[in-house]
RNA sequence: GCGGCUGUGAUCUAGCCUGGUAGGAUCGGAGCUUCCCAAGCUUCUUGCCCGGGUUCGAGUCCCGGCAGCCGCACCA
């Protein structure tokens, strides 16, 4: 007996989800095709998720560039996380950072060395200087060589770009034109929908490690001090899944999570709820879906908190808890690192309700006895006292020429006046709840897969459905005429025709028996079959079929596209159907 | 990146040890059957991962590459 063909595998293949890039070049790994119905899939994906977390929230969507100089990675920290010098051993080919091995403890050195601004020789140079061994084997390292997760590329002539390896640095860079596309109103959040690229060294999990993939992600910035997040509310008895960063497992509303102190903040709480919504309306079983706190040592460095949702699926004949969102507390380490190195003013202004009246002190400097005295450098001396913030110690003193000089006191004055304060500025915070798409996808393809028994007299030992959510499904319906018989293919036509102008994607199937056709629609996903037969031909009507139930309903024809829009939106049930003044039979 | 195993039509596989250019099943196309849940029959399309070597001759043996799986490492 041959081995049931009907693994998801091989419809995922064979049915045009997702095939192997570069496959007649030999493939490569970590890049993946979308077939056919594969895009169409993840555009469904992609449209809900918009309507989670563009519309209803009213957030903004913006398209950036994917390659981007390398400045912009030089701020956000990318460059200095992702380019690991590495060192293997020639014995045991145990791997090691570089920075490991020279700062925790095998080097007789007093001061920490920052190997990041070390060249590549000098570390090498200093490994020899020092003989330094393989802590394993003592075995002798391999000269160093630098490992970079992020791809470059040249801009131009010879600037170097690198792909971004996340949507968000494209969202930070815009912060003040988004700010003021948002009038200044806070807080406010942005998404993008792009390409993430990871050099990662060894992607071996099919889909689930890709070198290139698709993100969608919302930065939402709020005013770090802001403790409650708008629309908490709504979402406070959601039922979460939680493990937390010791390992502990809670059970545990959104409301008490964060009164427990579970999930550290309001706006986490409420895009984890967000989150998880989403993921059951497009299909993943509630059942194999949970939250996990990172732990301190697994944070990315950008993040100060971070909650993944996890699907459980199989991989490789084993049952694993992946990673499909991270929902991370960026804090304003962002903003301020490109505001820091560019000096681009990335703060937000919070009007207070009264404007305060405050008593400031100012330190107003006598120009004409500074010029006098310190010359050429009184420019020096002015700015180093204006630099200065209350309170102002009795003794101003400052390194001057490598000396240090005292300002006398009559060199300026301290003036003492009120001031109106009508608010403050900051730098706002991040939360931001990032998508990767493409797993999400293929845990949905797996919690959605049924194999049942086939019947009897049919050759396969199995029959697949692809119990996906209508609105999710590649196809929406299929129409079938019975018999390629005189009447009935046109009617079909006809109604696939209707359907066609809908937004919804169908497909016209008139080959083979009916059994098989609706077995090809069942392995896809497709919910719902439209079948014109003996009966049509007389009275206009048409049977619907739907995929789970195998039950199935006579229509008017020309209802046809109305019915299956409200079926897929959720209008009305299948059920429903069965009562003639929904429009259902004659 | 290291070590082990593997690589045959769209899919699953037989053949490889004992060299003589490939067989099955499924899928797909066309037709018959006038078929409402993968029935049956006829017929057709598509294949030895890539490159080199050994040999009269290589899917089969050898080497290299690529890819996949398992283990180690890596996965912010």
């Amino acid at each position: 007996m041959p081995e049931p063909v009907f693994d998801l595998e091989a419809v995922i293949k064979r049915r045009g989800f997702l095939w192997r890039s570069f496959d007649i070049y030999g493939g490569a790994a970590g890049f993946y095709d979308y077939g056919p119905l594969g895009t169409a899939m993840k555009n469904n994906i992609v449209r809900v998720w918009r309507r989670y977390f563009v519309q209803r929230e009213g957030f903004a969507e913006i398209e950036t560039p994917n390659i981007m100089p390398e400045e912009v990675f030089r701020a956000s920290g990318h460059l200095d996380k992702f380019n690991d010098v590495m060192l293997e051993c020639s014995k045991c080919h145990e791997v090691f950072r570089a920075e490991h091995v020279i700062n925790e403890g095998y080097l007789e050195i007093t001061e920490e060395i920052n190997v990041g601004s070390l060249a590549l020789e000098d570390i090498g140079d200093l490994i020899t200087a020092k003989g330094v061994q393989c802590p394993m084997c003592k075995g002798e390292f391999r000269p160093p060589y630098e490992f970079n997760l992020m791809f470059s590329t040249t801009i131009g002539r010879n600037k170097t770009g690198y792909l971004q390896p996340e949507t968000a640095q494209g969202i930070f860079l815009n912060f003040q034109s988004l700010y003021s596309y948002f009038r200044g109103k806070m807080p406010f959040g942005v998404a993008q929908i792009g390409k993430g690229f990871r050099n990662e060294v060894s992607p071996r999990q099919g889909v689930i490690r890709l070198r290139e993939f698709n993100m969608a992600e919302a930065e939402v910035f709020i005013n770090p001090e802001e403790r409650h997040y708008k629309g908490f509310d709504k979402v406070k008895d959601t039922n979460f899944t939680l493990l937390d960063q010791h390992g502990a497992l809670h059970y545990l509303t959104a409301d008490e999570a964060v009164a427990e102190g579970v999930i550290r903040h309001q706006a986490l709480a409420y895009f984890m709820a967000l989150t998880q919504g989403f993921l059951i309306e497009i299909g993943i079983d509630e059942e194999r879906l949970r939250f996990r706190q990172h732990e301190k040592d697994e944070m990315a460095h950008y993040a100060r908190d971070c909650w993944d949702a996890e699907v459980l699926i199989e991989i490789n004949k084993k049952e694993s808890w992946i990673e499909c969102v991270g929902i991370a507390n960026r804090s304003c380490y962002d903003l301020e690192q490109h505001m820091k190195t560019t000096g681009a003013d990335l703060r937000a202004f919070e009007r207070f309700e009264e404007p305060i009246e405050q008593e400031v002190e100012r330190l107003k400097p006598d120009l004409r006895l500074l010029g006098r005295t310190y010359r050429n450098d009184a420019p020096k001396v002015r700015e180093y006292l204006g630099s200065l913030s209350p309170p102002f110690p009795g003794r101003i003193t400052m390194e001057l020429n490598g000396g240090t000089v005292e300002i006398p006191k009559e060199f300026y004055t301290i003036e003492k006046r009120v001031e109106k304060v009508s608010g403050r500025r900051y730098i706002p915070a991040v939360i931001e709840p990032s998508f990767g798409i493409d797993r999400i996808l293929y845990a949905i393809l797996q919690h959605s897969f049924h194999v049942g028994k086939a019947r009897e007299g049919v050759d396969s030992e199995s029959y697949t459905i692809l119990k996906l959510k209508p609105e999710i499904a590649p196809f929406k319906a299929a129409v079938f005429p019975l018999f390629n018989r005189a009447g009935m293919s046109e009617l079909a036509k006809r109604v696939y025709d209707s359907l066609v102008e809908t937004e919804m994607q169908v497909t016209l199937d008139d080959s083979g028996s009916i059994g098989k056709r609706y077995a090809r629609q069942d392995e896809v996903g497709t919910p719902y079959c439209i079948t014109v037969d003996h009966q049509s031909l007389e009275d206009k009507t048409v049977t619907i079929r739907d995929r789970d139930s195998t039950e199935q309903v006579r229509i008017r024809a020309e209802k046809v596209p109305e019915i299956i829009h409200l079926l897929v939106s959720g209008g009305i049930e299948f059920e429903e159907l069965r009562n003639p003044e929904s429009g259902g039979s004659d």
